[in-house]
DNA sequence: CGCTGTCTGTGCAATAGTGCACAATTGCTC
DNA sequence: GAGCAATTGTGCACTATTGCACAGACAGCG
């Protein structure tokens, strides 16, 4: 039906890692769309019938708009995890909206199969309640990192974050929608960014953001970054190690929810 | 081998949910225990093994601390839930730590035996999947609470949270805890608390805290209170319901992961 | 090329929160 | 009922961030 999801690479590292029966298993079930910026996969409130896997370079995000109108993104799903009800267990109503943040292929599963192939593969749930609980520790550290750290640091850990994701250094986005992504104005952003321009970590351009010095940009954003990218390594490394590699890990203290 | 546990209730609304034989399975699992305030439930990075059922009036949480040493609260737990893998799912390394705030009863459980229980009881199964989503919904809710809305309105919040724990007007906590648990200094909370006092809606005590007006509390906090406590009743309402009633549902839209 | 809409840069006044020092108060213990 | 330790109150200077207004710059389109 889908001729993509034949050959080795889905493009997904959850999907990639997935082997032999588990990967007959899955993959039929799997629908390509091609998803544009801004998209949104799921409301609040919502039964979440699907979930879907961000393939190559697209990113999709929770996000939780207030009774002012202000906007957050509460957690950020790229093409090393899933999102709907993989955390919470589908089936259940969505408390957050999910927007796809950076346009791209995604791949489509319904909720109600996952389930069965979950019930039916040991390796399946094992997967699934890996990233998920590395989703959740994403999660938790943003709980903290809102909390206690500033903007520019914020600002630093999410580039990274999305370069990670993209694997390149030219980040599509602009500073209005980076600002309501961090839950701050778009103006402050600007002088943010600004900021660390001069620092000579980024360049801004309009509608990008281009990373020059990432070691020096992982010097100044928050430790959020690497604890949670530790976390991942520690709890789904041997899986991602099989395919492709998102994680280079840099030795340290795991940390752990 | 612990006699309370035959008695009708546990003092735990998930626990006090269960009935018939699952009622049977779980119950002579359980270990009660008194925890003193601050004691250590898990350490980041430990693997999980038990999870903690707050009974009665005490409360737990998850706190991330930095490298700086400043710490923040990402998740509170009191009566009505769990803490210690229920997201997670057990056997991963914790991420955060997890403290005990009010000190108080606590009914332990074996991780290996909840899921084995879990894995017998549909039921079971159906009631964590149904409560972790709900902790997640809080721990969402919170990461856009810790970007968007300033002290006074957080710390409004938080009080209301551990009020409906506690089902008391009088919150055992000192300045300095709480700032801690907001993640903010000890001397401006002092001066949050004072406005929230001079409004009529607390009473500040040496070691404690009075809520005197709960409806103009509920007002001047955020909105995250009752948002959460929204997705608690959608998920979770049938099944407290049967037992005690933690929320009061003012009726709204419903808000949703 | 020139227009137009989107995106970015910046000025300025105001509020929120930090960080620290130290005084005042309270509850408890002996 | 004095003393001590923990807790709370407050002053002050400083930084972070908001909120808003508006000018300037860029990219694509006809």
């Amino acid at each position: 039906m889908i001729p993509a999801l034949d050959t080795l690479f889905s493009g997904n590292l959850l999907l990639d890692a997935l082997r032999g029966k588990d990967r007959v298993l899955l993959m039929p079930l799997l629908e390509l769309r091609e998803c544009r910026r801004g998209e949104v996969l799921f409301e609040p409130g919502e039964d979440v019938s699907f979930i879907s896997f961000p393939s190559g370079p697209s990113v999709a995000a929770l996000v939780i708009t207030t009774q002012h109108g202000r906007t957050v993104e509460v957690a950020t799903v790229g093409h090393e995890g899933a999102i709907g009800g993989v955390v919470s267990q589908g089936s259940l109503p969505a408390f957050s909206r999910a927007v796809v943040q950076i346009a791209g292929p995604m791949l489509r599963l319904e909720t109600q199969r996952l389930q069965e192939a979950k019930a039916a593969s040991p390796v399946l749930r094992n997967l699934f309640t890996r990233y998920s609980d590395c989703l959740l520790a994403q999660i938790l550290q943003s709980v903290a990192c809102n909390a206690l750290h500033p903007i520019e640091e914020r600002c630093a850990r999410w580039i990274l974050g999305l370069q990670d994701r993209l694997g390149s250094d030219m980040l599509p986005i602009t500073h209005e929608l980076l600002a309501d992504l961090l839950g701050v104005q778009r103006s402050y952003l600007t002088r943010t960014l600004k900021s660390l321009q001069q620092q000579q970590l980024v360049q801004v351009r309009r509608g990008r953001i281009i990373v020059c010095n990432r070691p020096a940009l992982e010097e100044k954003a928050c430790e959020c970054h690497g604890a949670v990218k530790r976390h991942f390594e520690t709890v789904l490394g041997a899986v991602y190690g099989a395919s492709g590699t998102l994680i280079a890990l840099r030795p340290a203290a795991s940390q752990a929810v």
